[in-house]
DNA sequence: TTATAATGTAATTCG
DNA sequence: CGAATTACATTATT
């Protein structure tokens, strides 16, 4: 079965006779391959790049049956087709992760921006609440009227201990771990410090790089401002 | 069985380029390995790994002096050190991408969290001023007080225009283009379709893959809820 | 066992 | 040099 191992040999062997340093075999080309910019071996030309770009878009993992033939017609040994499959696929998986991120990090300024917006709403009012607490406040202060009733459907009694929170007491702290990033930057270029698999930090000399160092972040996360309080009717459902 | 793997090339390249001690003896010598023969054409040794992975470490584009003095230490050619740290930095920068990747997924989703809770609770004060408001009209239409005054000082007057947006107008339209994410789930795993140029979108087999359509995102954008209300006064200065 | 997907690595070419 | 390519190797899976 399979006749392994190309001709390339050969060549291989040769190159290194010539003292190449490259041990690497492949230059050979059976066949056409004429690469219109230079006198380059390796590199397929640009019609096979077609050819197989149109094929990958099709089925980037074809059969070998579908590999043969490509490689009868492109010139190319089957072996060839199948390490071209390959590496377009691990290309291909880079390059979406690397579209992810950007599209991510878009959608994370647009939500930090959204973010910002809602906070300063929540402040405005926040502020308008307290303002007419305190009106309120004096109103009835001047009305005293039967100033002791628990009921809840008299004319002035306070109506807002039902189902939500007490104004005066939870709100004022709520803010607090949310003030950081919008401001992040995270460039994802220019990286190329702190290698892949140990965490490099005490010999970086301050080459920019490695963006986030993970410990800015993730400080906020609990702001579970409503469970302690005595809102238990899902108000929130009414959106 | 066929016995295939030839490495001649490796012999053949040691032998060519130099004989430095240290080098390529697992080249040579099938090491306590699973597979006997067959063993590394290419593939630098541990130990070479080791010097490099600490070198770069120090510093990932060193001067030629010290590559020339790596390659006499390792028995390489000065050429295969300056492509070792150039195929160390291109991989340690997609390494990098993919971990900014995953540390920006965390962030979002914080953050995403984070702007629901800050939501509800922003519903809630929505509530909360709705009550209030009410309740205050009916106080004032129960004392009908003096109810016609502009000025701000006065006992039961409201004071509630001074600075901050008209409750009962402006507020119950907010939230509109807030309520998607949150179950996004951009899995950073398992990509591989949608190639790395085109757009691939009608010959995908449904093999998940792509994830964000970045269509579902970016809906929102704009709650400038602030700028035609008579705020003037940057009360968020406060925080 | 073979085949192959997935991942990593060495080397080459081009801009 | 960086980016993209090509070929090969290794490991895991089936």
């Amino acid at each position: 079965m399979l006749a392994r191992r190309e001709q390339p040999q050969a060549a291989a062997m040769v190159k290194l006779e010539v003292g190449l340093p490259g041990f690497d075999l492949d230059m050979f080309n059976p066949v056409q391959n004429i690469r219109p910019s230079s006198k380059n071996k390796r590199r397929f030309s640009d019609e096979q790049i077609k050819s197989l770009e149109f094929m990958f878009e099709n089925d980037s993992r074809p059969e070998s049956q579908i590999k043969q033939q490509l490689a009868n017609e492109l010139g190319l040994q089957p072996r060839q087709i199948a390490i071209w499959f390959q590496n377009r696929r691990a290309r291909s998986k880079s390059k979406q992760i690397e579209r992810d991120y950007n599209i991510l990090k878009e959608n994370y300024d647009a939500l930090a921006s959204s973010y910002e917006s809602l906070k300063r709403e929540n402040q405005s009012l926040r502020i308008q609440l307290e303002k007419l607490k305190t009106q309120n406040e004096k109103e009835q202060g001047n009305k005293t009227c039967e100033s002791n009733r628990s009921g809840n459907s008299g004319d002035c009694e306070s109506q807002n201990t039902s189902d939500m929170l007490d104004t005066n007491e939870k709100i004022t702290f709520l803010f607090e771990g949310h003030d950081h990033m919008l401001s992040t930057e995270n460039k994802s270029k220019n990286v190329e410090n702190t290698d892949g698999d140990r965490v490099v930090l005490e010999m970086m000399e301050g080459t920019d790089g490695s963006l986030t160092s993970s410990e800015k972040w993730c400080s906020f996360e609990s702001n579970c401002f409503l469970d302690e309080s005595s809102c238990s009717s899902n108000w929130w459902e009414y959106w």
